[in-house]
DNA sequence: CGACAAATTGATGTCAGTCAAGCCTCGTGG
DNA sequence: CCACGAGGCTTGACTGACATCAATTTGTCG
């Protein structure tokens, strides 16, 4: 039996790996299957007329994604970089209640996820908002990996103006609020894709909030 | 046999109304039941640290508060105006299934409608989002009446203050964009609690985008 | 190695926040 | 019945943070 990726089953439907910067599904289209990503980072996003964008979240491993109410998908999704897709069809949560279980579980924390986002972007700095990103991709580097938290790296596959579409703000603003934390010595930045947490405390207390 | 409101049934639990601004549940509390608004208007909102706050909802008859993935509660409930609430307990979940249903479209459209006002948040300027907040509350008010959209008056039950924090402005803002799309015709402000939508076209317009 | 895209850096403008003062409304008590 | 007071709303002047525009520099991929 030969191993087909689109018959491939795991107890997740079936499985798929994409490259990089690929669609998974568009704005409008409508929601057949339900994603789950295995590897690799998908990120979603909502387009508005003028082709203004707000990224609504970059996915890791676990996560969930594709999820609608209705036919129509709300937002879109493609790869950031090259990753492995799990997904579904829709017509499963009728008769797997483990998966339904699962998938409402998910939308909760979706909802307090979007809030807390809304919170940081509506309340805090442009400096808090970076680091809070910032914070956010180590904290979840820290829950799969050891708890050492200084001097490690995070990876940031994504462009800069894609971490500005995600915390609402421009691309100039991400770079230099960026060096700004460099030269106050809470992150390091080997090169552009990658930031080294030299002090996660100071970095936390930064997201927390921060007048100026 | 006495009509007890808190043993009253009519399929969602118990039913009680309550006074205006009375909390229904505090930030942080251990969530046990589920509430769903039968009259009146109930703000949900989250606070942060230093006392700042984001409303993140103002729900009216029909709408659900109070779902929470964990145990406690992420955000706190008011009612703005006397209201009338249906509760039932969390364990309801598990046995009736149509409830669970309905909970779980109210999570899709939640995450939805949490991601719009993000959008409006982070995109548009502090005229669009006034602008966008009355269209929602006139459009709320359609639904369940007739289509007769111009000469419609909406009431603004809560305090400026309220719209500021779930705008993310400042009341000075809201006071000034209030008069300012008076001024242009769109709306009349016959008093502090009452928008009468004059061109409900061009504050939809105005809602969707405008750069100045 | 060369060309194009992405990122950085600098200069300037603008929108909304803050501070401060005045107004209007409503409830209270003389 | 009216005077007073308190809270919420409005209006104005000023400030500041981030966007925008523009020019380099860096990075990436053929």
């Amino acid at each position: 039996m030969q191993t087909d990726i689109h018959d491939a089953h795991n107890g997740f439907g079936t499985i798929r790996v994409y490259p990089d910067k690929t669609p998974i599904y568009h704005q409008g289209d409508s929601a057949t299957r339900i994603f789950r990503v295995n590897s690799g980072v998908v990120m979603t996003f909502r387009l508005l007329e003028d082709s203004r964008r707000q990224i609504t979240g970059f996915c890791t491993e676990g996560e969930f994604f594709g999820l609608s109410p209705h036919g129509d998908h709300m937002d879109g999704a493609v790869t950031v970089t090259s990753a492995g897709i799990q997904s579904v069809s829709i017509s499963a949560l009728e008769t797997d209640a483990g998966l339904r279980a699962q998938i409402m579980n998910h939308s909760f924390r979706k909802i307090e996820d979007t809030q807390n986002l809304m919170m940081t972007l509506t309340k805090t700095s442009s400096e808090a908002r970076v680091a809070a990103f910032l914070v956010m991709l180590a904290d979840r580097r820290l829950r799969r990996q050891g708890p050492n938290a200084d001097g490690l790296e995070v990876s940031l596959p994504m462009s800069r103006l894609d971490i500005a579409d995600y915390l609402g703000l421009s691309r100039e603003t991400v770079s230099r609020r960026l060096n700004e934390l460099k030269s106050l010595g809470l992150i390091g930045l080997p090169d552009t894709h990658t930031a080294q947490i030299n002090r996660f405390d100071g970095l936390r207390r930064c997201a927390g909030m921060m007048a100026a």
